[in-house]
DNA sequence: TTGGAATGTCAACAAGGCTGACGTAAACTG
DNA sequence: CAGTTTACGTCAGCCTTGTTGACATTCCAA
């Protein structure tokens, strides 16, 4: 598999941009970049008792208001005795309601409370501020090419469920 | 800061790609494709004993044959502590040596053994199978920018090991 | 020779994943 | 209506991987 071999024209077509050596440039860009990315929400977290796992339930509750448990679950990939730890503290403070639902009384719709919200601001603002920086940064062009990459990456689940967010959404 | 109202043209240059939504669904796909990046390793090494941070030290050990641990923690981003325990247990099981350096004997130098680059080419052909196709979908203009937003995302100090290690890579 | 740097190690702790088991209420199904 | 399935919550225990703090060793350098 090891192969600036593949550094080839194929069909007219130059390949110079799968060789292995540009694969390893982005799997290392993913994995500095991604600490980036977390960086700011994490420091905010830090203050409170809370961290990353909060974070993405805030973010995601925040995306699809009224969303159920399973659902959250799914979206964001645990368990669910992982993410009920996260929801019951995040209940307890006050930052999420849990709505039993009207047609499906079994179901559990969350939606943030009003404290909830100015959280979710506060770490979506600073983790856009990054992101919009980035974003001026690289261009229009850039930004097209970072979301289809990105895209292609993921499992064919998680990329359905994205599309979803990105196109039902708001 | 939440504005669809940036989305304006200033001096004659559309700015739409920097509204909240935009900036949110690079937010999403970041999240959405992490997972897709570390899953393919995930499974090889839930095999073994081994978890993500074994995993690292292995690539950057790897990708820097020789680098001292110092070197490594600055790379990695966490305490001598949680280094050294995987440290500890890669050396136990084979797969790294530490040299004690020549010039300054308090450092380690840091190596594969022929164990350890079995692994990592294992675990390194699984993530870069999933690079690749992404690649090959998105197109080469498509990789181009993906990069660029990475490393404008990247903290200053990342960025430049990255670069470092890109450019006086290999 | 002494101070500081690099490394290693022990202990304790926390977050946040996981599995397994169990309980309850509601909804569905034959 | 009886039985099964679904959605959710919870308890208990385990693992990885991060953190601090304390302390020993080794060795370079002033």
């Amino acid at each position: 598999m090891s192969d600036a071999r593949v550094a080839q024209v194929f069909g007219g077509e130059s390949l110079l941009y799968l060789t292995d050596e540009q694969l390893r440039q982005g799997i290392e860009a993913m994995f500095f970049a991604y600490r980036g990315f977390t960086a700011d929400p994490d420091r905010i977290l830090a203050e409170m008792a809370y961290g990353r796992a909060h974070h993405r339930a805030i973010h995601f509750i925040n995306r699809a208001p009224g969303t159920t448990v399973n659902n959250l679950l799914a979206i964001l990939g645990v368990t669910k005795q992982s993410l009920n730890r996260v929801l019951r503290t995040l209940i307890a403070d006050g930052l999420v309601e849990s709505r039993v639902g009207q047609l499906d009384k079994r179901e559990r719709h969350l939606f943030l409370t009003e404290a909830g919200r100015a959280l979710e601001a506060r770490l979506s603002d600073a983790q856009r501020a990054r992101m919009r920086a980035a974003y001026k940064e690289a261009g229009p062009e850039a930004v097209a090419g970072f979301k289809q990459v990105l895209e292609a990456m993921m499992d064919p689940d998680m990329r359905r469920a994205y599309v979803k967010l990105r196109d039902g959404g708001a």
